[in-house]
DNA sequence: GCGGTTAGTCGAAGCGGTTCGACGAACGTA
DNA sequence: TACGTTCGTCGAACCGCTTCGACTAACCGC
């Protein structure tokens, strides 16, 4: 394994000649440059990276730091992940995962400390999270994913959960759907605050309020089982309901599966949208589901820049985006059964606004009997 | 931060005393270990992981090289590299993420040439993988998780294919079923000589004629579109199947959908068994899939365990061992439809034998008429 | 033609650890 | 009692790179 000592000997010039052809620190005459890339070249030399490490206080590696309980990854997390090892490689970063969730705040501040991460990209960020403080703490540049309560001077890059049911349900509205259930993540985990629970529920309400329609929320835990319970509920709430909007990734095929044995038969009965979906789980049911597509692998991209243009740049300006999720139309929507005629303020994705009172007796009407 | 130094000064000792009471590396009395410790807890010592790394040329660090394409990591995979991280992070060490496909002999060669990774876990293995040369000739130990055609000085784990596909077509036999289809990966991923595919596509076949039954493979691309087509064939081929066992994790759900469609009901008509499918996904399709459990975290964790060994033992001797999926029996199989007197062969798991020649004639009036 | 820049290069001092050789003290042994 | 060991500790030499100060030579304006 060649040095740069053995670079430099080679091509007769000091070792710092040799590192200024290589970070570019210090201006080198062309001569001396080619003298220098050819010694490389021919020594096939690498510099090491610990004791580039060492020497420049910067590890080039960032950590990921995702809390990895017994549920693992969903489709949407390990798009994220894996867009963001893409874009750390491609910027010349490594990206290490360590598994620290929220709770982990000593065994962090202990990694941190050792300082083998120039910054870290959070995952499963909590509205009120104390990873945050020992990152900061110990001056460790951070992007979140997600975003805590208060995001003073913090960069983050989230879903754009109002956007993002709000098309959900634009989408439902044109085509006619009027009694829209939202099915959530469970109870438990809106009351102990998850961020994207809270989120679209919120903007779920607000969605329905601008289209003058009555918002119905039902928790689901995160199974099939849960999905199914959710439904029955869902049905005994709002008997007429023609259309779902689940957030609830592991519940939705439960809920699916529930449908189909009380003979309901999607979409023509119920149409069903999954929020943050990605395609290939969206493919796996039957009809394939229309979804929201989570931008996972955008979101890790972005995440990774953000945060090299803090590690790199010194750069103090934070950085916070919001992506929504696109709608994919699938097999799983298609107009209320009784719909005979279309929504009055339909046909596009405006708000409705001063015709929100015609849309809720149209309402009245398209209810099954 | 406080560096070795600031210990010796605290404890009033030299910075190698400190570093032998941290390495262990020779004898310390216990007085001046308690001094040092002391030291150590007052400043809230911890080492520096780059300076560490270089004086000991040991990173502590292990590469996970996976290529990552477009279609990003299935259940399984994802079970794999989080059960791998958290060992990882359980013996002190750490994880990074290298997107380093097959092809890109070169970019390896320049990764692990700056000394940054320790070992190497190798993920997607082709029969014949040039990741293994480059690592072998640079000296970087390393784990397969899958294999090589040949293994020779070589540490990997995998899954037990044999064992898997003889307990799947096992259960499908012990339940009735005579006629049965194994629907592969695609012709494609096959021909190119994907381990996976070839190995079950023998166990199959192995385990067919072990039970005096005729194979029957189709081949199906890895989509929802892949697995309807596969079972238009399927039926085709075989009109009187009654058990289908499936390889391609993307194909069965649209399998199970056209299926469905076609107004077969499962299990009652046709039986479906997904191999190497983790319980997250079986649980989503209705009935939840029986299935073969891939144990991904537990390869994980062995692997990185095996690669630890190696790493930390200079340790050279190669450890080859292979995990079955476990059976799990969900609401996808139950007996065949004519299936009114159990196979005279059945009952357990034991290798029919010379019992062969009647389960052939068994099945011949087990099947549909 | 002279002080002041600027480009180009070198030597040396770190970065924060590990590890080796050396050395005094304590110990068992012949 | 003298000697070879083992124990416990220290100092110093690295590990392979970055970066700072210094120096030379060419170049600038006046």
């Amino acid at each position: 394994m060649a040095t740069m000592q053995d670079v430099a000997r080679l091509a007769q010039v000091s070792v710092s000649t040799v590192s200024y052809v290589l970070t570019g620190a210090r201006p080198i005459s062309q001569a001396t440059r080619d003298k220098v890339l050819a010694a490389m070249a021919e020594l096939d030399y690498q510099p090491n990276a610990m004791a580039r490490g060492l020497a420049s206080r910067r590890s080039r590696i960032v950590g990921l730091l995702l809390p990895m309980d017994e549920r693992g990854l969903g489709a949407t997390e390990t798009a994220f992940v894996t867009g963001a090892a893409a874009g750390a490689s491609a910027a010349g970063y490594h990206l290490v995962l360590a598994p620290i969730g929220v709770g982990d705040r000593d065994e962090l501040r202990r990694l941190a400390s050792q300082r083998m991460f120039d910054g870290a990209l959070l995952m499963e960020v909590q509205l009120r999270d104390p990873r945050v403080d020992v990152l900061r703490e110990l001056d460790v540049p951070l992007v979140l994913i997600g975003r805590t309560a208060d995001t003073t001077d913090l960069s983050y890059v989230d879903i754009d959960f109002d956007r993002t049911v709000a098309e959900a349900v634009g989408h439902l509205v044109d085509l006619g759907h009027r009694r829209i259930v939202y099915v959530n993540h469970s109870a438990g985990t809106i009351a102990e605050g998850y961020g994207p629970a809270l989120r679209t529920r919120d903007a779920f309400t607000a969605a329905m309020a601008a289209h003058g329609l009555e918002p119905l929320m039902i928790p689901a835990e995160d199974s099939a089982a849960g999905g199914r319970t959710a439904l029955a509920t869902a049905l005994r709430q709002a008997p007429d309901l023609t259309a779902i909007l689940a957030m609830n990734e592991s519940a939705v095929f439960g809920l699916l599966g529930e449908l189909h044995r009380r003979g309901l038969r999607v979409p023509d009965d119920v149409s069903v949208i999954s929020m943050v979906t990605s395609p290939q789980v969206a493919e796996l049911a039957t009809p394939a589901l229309t979804a929201m597509n989570s931008p996972g692998t955008a979101l890790g991209r972005i995440a990774i820049e953000t945060l090299l243009r803090h590690v790199d740049g010194g750069h103090r300006e934070i950085h916070q985006q919001l992506l929504p999720c696109a709608l994919q139309v699938r097999g799983s929507s298609g107009p209320p059964r009784t719909a005979g005629t279309a929504y009055p303020g339909a046909g596009g994705r405006q708000r409705p606004g001063p015709g929100s009172r015609a849309a809720r007796r149209s309402a009245a009407t398209a209810r099954r009997p």
